[in-house]
RNA sequence: GGGCUCGUAGAUCAGCGGUAGAUCGCCCCCGUGGCAUGGGGGAGGCCUGGGGUUCGAAUCCCCACGAGUCCA
């Protein structure tokens, strides 16, 4: 195969272009223009439209968007809705680059038929690799529409391919835009990407390259017998026609204006000049190309954090809050600028200023966050700098990967430094690589697909079946039956358990998976082929985890009904007592929310809305429900099962659900935890007995601290809500709410005993004796003078300093430490006191003595050691009953140091 | 998903094995015609929670919770 020969087309001798060699970079190039040296693309030649366009008239963004659609559309292509920028239905990459991403992987690896054949799209793609040149090269853009006509051709359906495509194009260029026909060349290429390859011809007008016409016939297979560029390839089953017009591109090339910035959000540019301190035309540019990415992520429901999508996104706002500050602009500005964008996009993207509070809500949040970044990076390195001096490799590093502060920060505060040429690399070095483990591709003969009992009645407990397979695998035994009711692990379900009785014999089945359709039940026992078999689910549990599935789809729609379309299911984990939904939402929850969630959903609970299970087209169900289908990971087929609780949550899932969310009974969330930035997570149990369950541990809970705390205090009332007293005092004491009781004992081990007053309730006796321990805490550090007098009597004269020793029942409930101190603020004392515990001496600062040395010594007496200050020390040991036996010994040595 | 930092007074942080500190803020007093300020005094800490090591832990180790950050 040769590009040469795939792109010898008919359209172009027809038409009388000829294929030359560029003169500058060798490439061969079809023109119409025999006198053509050049390829024509940069930086072979200069753009030579910027003042001269080669269209008589100006095209917007509307326009030139609308007449390609309709170009289309009137040659038999059917047009298609935009996909969001966020590539939620793909596992490789984050954001939606190119038209052709909507398609990948499921409708180009011909494992689900495309939405419409041929196709038109105008796609906004988001692509960050040339984040540096956006602002600076007149033409790079983080945020541009990708239009393209796709035709995808089978054995079975062939649409077209190379000499349409390219006589399509040629037609739009030329008659629908109005570029003369010599002005547009094609330049044979090869592109690649995303595992797929193809020969392709670059469209290009003026130095401009305006579209990418791609062939894509190749995947990248490790037996594949076609080398190209050091990658093995074979032939694809799909040949795809994937072409990419830039729209921005276009209109540029239409309005002849200096930058495509200039072409396509004029207004934009001019308010961000004239509000600008500085002049700085490439951050003015930037931050407008910015602003729009920013819009469309997160209106397109990305949460700004710090891990995935949403990190990206916080690396554009942080970009933009750059410029802004390098502009002199105040970062409210921000507001001002999504607001000039919708205002271009709202007529075709309508949902981003439907969204607008809450992306600016978001955006409040992330500025506050990054000034906070800023100040607390400029203290540390002003505190580093303190020490150190200087700021070295070391040092950068550790700021940028631990604190986020990148050395281009650092500069920009005005602080000198030395970044090494390989900083970047030499902070991915510091994250290496490990291994994803792969997971054993267990082999199976061929076998017809597992009849799935489960999915024709998701309450059939018991079925007769024959096994029609069995085997070893990883040393466990295994077999397959013909049907079965048992569950395999998927979907955030895990498998059920239970058994089946065989020959008269009970044989547990401890796990089920599902292979290719098939369906493997680990058993703990060896059985025939051919044997017949009756096998009993685990139903309680099973029961259990039902209530708990589709509760957690009642939840996810019940958010995403409350705060709005970025709530987005980020994980799910379904056990018999306890359910966690994780989802994405840029703050935590607050004790009303959680609240509102449980009574909303309690309240649709006991309304009863039937829960629709059906087996759906992808594409069918993808038109009617979008994307939000995909909440729990991407189904690989053409025929995908959708759950939906009419009016409240649609979703694509292969678990088993109740029928009717009446059956949940009631829900009650246990608590609600911030698992990452970004994401939330609340934790509930689903069913009437299981809510009671938890409802009896939190009275007993409540009893036990009641009857603990009533031996002190007189409790009048009793607390309405058990669950929000035993929270505040959770939080009251800084504890979870299973360690109250202990830290209710702890406060009441150091009070004194007997009946003290009275309390309003349960919250009110918590918070009681919380503040008279802490009282007592202090007063044991403050020893009244008068106790310290009394104590003083009793010295006994050693050369010029008296001596004084104080025995366990003479501290009084006094802090050692404390007395001590206060002992030897008067000159000329030496102080030794026993604790029961342990010995704390102590000497006036006139003294001259080191009492660290003796402390050793008594230390070592008691089994211990000891140290301290010069005129402080402590000192003990395990053998508390040598007490007695280490003051005589002090004694003996003070007699002998001072005497 | 993995790594690295960090949780101390209302706020910002210091201390990093031997009695919890600074600055700002708060309260009181002095001062002034009033204000900015200045001087003096004071209140305010389960040092996030739990376990361990130790005679002794805010400090060292482990776990949990919370926050920040980088990489995939």
């Amino acid at each position: 195969m040769s590009i040469e020969k795939e792109l010898n087309l008919e359209f172009f001798r027809e038409k009388g272009f000829v294929r030359k060699k560029c003169k500058k970079c060798g490439s061969w190039f079809w023109s119409l223009d025999a006198d053509r040296i050049t390829c024509g693309d940069q930086p072979c030649e200069d753009f030579s439209f910027i003042g001269n366009p080669p269209t008589i008239k100006p095209y917007s963004l509307d326009e030139m968007r609308e007449s390609f659609l309709k170009f289309f559309e009137k040659r038999g292509h059917e047009v298609l809705k935009p996909y969001p920028v966020v590539a939620r239905w793909r596992k490789d990459i984050y954001l939606t680059i190119a038209s052709i991403a909507d398609f990948q992987p499921h409708v180009t690896s011909g494992k689900v038929p495309p939405p419409a054949n041929p196709l038109v799209i105008s796609q906004p793609s988001i692509r960050l690799n040339d984040l540096e040149q956006v602002g600076v090269s007149g033409k790079h853009l983080t945020i541009f529409e990708m239009m393209g006509h796709h035709a995808f051709n089978s054995k079975e359906r062939f649409v077209y391919w190379t000499e349409e495509t390219v006589s399509y194009c040629h037609e739009f260029l030329s008659k629908q835009v109005g570029i003369a026909e010599e002005n547009i060349s094609y330049k044979e290429s090869f592109w690649e990407g995303g595992g797929n390859a193809g020969p392709c011809l670059e469209v290009i007008s003026n130095g401009l390259e305006i579209a990418t016409l791609v062939f894509m016939n190749l995947e990248e297979r490790e037996g594949g017998s076609i080398k190209l560029n050091g990658k093995k390839y074979s032939q694809m089953k799909l040949k795809v026609v994937d072409t990419g017009y830039g729209l921005e591109r276009l209109v540029w090339l239409t309005s002849g204006s200096k930058t495509v910035y200039d072409a396509i959000y004029p207004d934009v540019v001019e308010i961000i000049k004239r509000e600008s301190q500085t002049k700085n035309p490439q951050a003015v540019y930037a931050l407008a190309d910015h602003g729009k990415c920013i819009l469309f992520m997160l209106g397109d429901g990305i949460v700004p954090s710090n891990v995935r999508a949403g990190y990206l996104a916080r690396l554009m706002i942080r970009r933009a809050l750059r410029f802004l500050h390098v502009l002199g602009i105040e970062e409210d500005f921000l507001f001002r600028l999504m607001e000039m964008h919708n205002q271009h996009l709202s007529k075709n993207f309508p949902h981003l200023a439907e969204r607008k509070d809450v992306i600016e809500e978001m955006l409040k949040i992330e500025i506050d966050k990054y000034r906070d970044a800023l100040s607390k990076g400029k203290k540390l390195v002003e505190k580093i700098l303190k020490e150190k001096k200087k700021l070295g490799r070391e040092e950068l590093i550790k700021l940028y990967d631990s604190h986020g502060i990148h050395p281009e920060t650092i500069k920009s505060m005005g602080i000198e430094v030395e970044v090494p040429e390989n900083f970047d690399s030499l902070v991915a070095g510091l994250h290496s690589c490990e291994k994803v483990e792969e997971k054993e591709e267990i082999s199976l003969p061929e076998l017809p697909e597992t009849r799935k009992l489960y999915y024709e009645d998701s309450y059939s407990k018991s079925f007769d079946a024959e096994v029609i397979w069995s085997g070893e695998i990883g040393k466990k035994n295994c077999i397959i039956l013909d049907k079965t009711a048992f569950y395999p692990e998927g979907g955030g379900q895990p498998s059920d358990i239970g058994y089946i009785i065989s020959n008269g014999e009970r044989v547990e089945i401890e796990h089920v998976e599902s292979v290719n359709g098939k369906i493997l039940h680990f058993v703990d026992k060896k059985i025939e082929k051919g044997s017949k078999v009756r096998g009993f689910v685990d139903w309680q549990r099973r029961y259990a985890l039902m209530r708990h599935h589709t509760a957690t789809h009642l939840i996810n729609g019940i958010c995403r009904m409350l705060f709005g379309e970025h709530i987005w299911q980020a994980g799910s984990n379904l056990e018999e007592n306890e359910a966690r939904f994780d989802f994405t939402h840029y703050k935590p929850l607050t004790m009303e929310e959680i609240e509102k969630i449980e009574r909303k959903a309690n309240e649709l609970i006991r309304k009863g809305l039937d829960v629709e299970k059906e087996f759906m087209e992808r594409n069918e169900a993808e038109k009617k429900y979008g994307i939000r289908l995909f909440q729990g990971g991407v189904p690989e087929g053409g025929i995908i099962r959708v759950v939906r609780i009419p009016g409240i949550d649609v979703e694509a899932c292969g678990g088993t659900h109740l029928n009717n969310i009446r059956e949940i009974g009631r829900l009650r969330i246990l608590r609600a935890e911030r698992i990452q930035d970004g994401i939330n997570r609340i934790v509930f149990v689903a069913g009437t007995e299981k809510v009671k369950a938890v409802e009896e541990r939190e009275r007993n809970l409540i009893e036990e601290v009641k009857k603990k705390i009533s031996k002190r205090l007189e409790i009048e009332e009793e607390v309405t809500s058990p669950r929000k007293a035993l929270h505040e005092i959770s939080i009251m004491f800084s504890v979870p709410i299973d360690r109250i009781p202990k830290t209710v004992d702890k406060f009441l081990k150091d009070l004194p005993h007997g009946k003290e007053g009275k309390a309003k309730d349960v919250v009110d006796a918590c918070r009681k004796i919380f503040i008279e321990w802490k009282k007592l805490q202090k007063s044991k550090k403050r020893v009244p003078s008068r106790f310290v007098e009394k104590l003083r009597e009793r010295k006994e004269r050693i050369g010029k300093v008296n001596l004084i020793i104080i025995g366990k029942e003479e501290t009084g409930m006094y802090d050692p430490v404390s007395l001590a101190e206060e002992m030897v603020k008067e000159k000329g004392y030496v102080v030794c006191i026993n604790d029961g515990k342990s010995i704390t001496m102590a000497a006036s600062e006139d003294i001259d003595i080191d009492l660290r040395p003796i402390a050793v010594k008594i230390g070592k007496i008691l089994g211990g050691g000891g140290g301290g200050r010069e005129k402080l020390v402590r000192c003990g040991g395990k053998n508390v009953e040598k007490l007695n036996k280490a003051i005589e010994e002090a004694k003996r040595i003070f007699a002998k140091e001072l005497g």
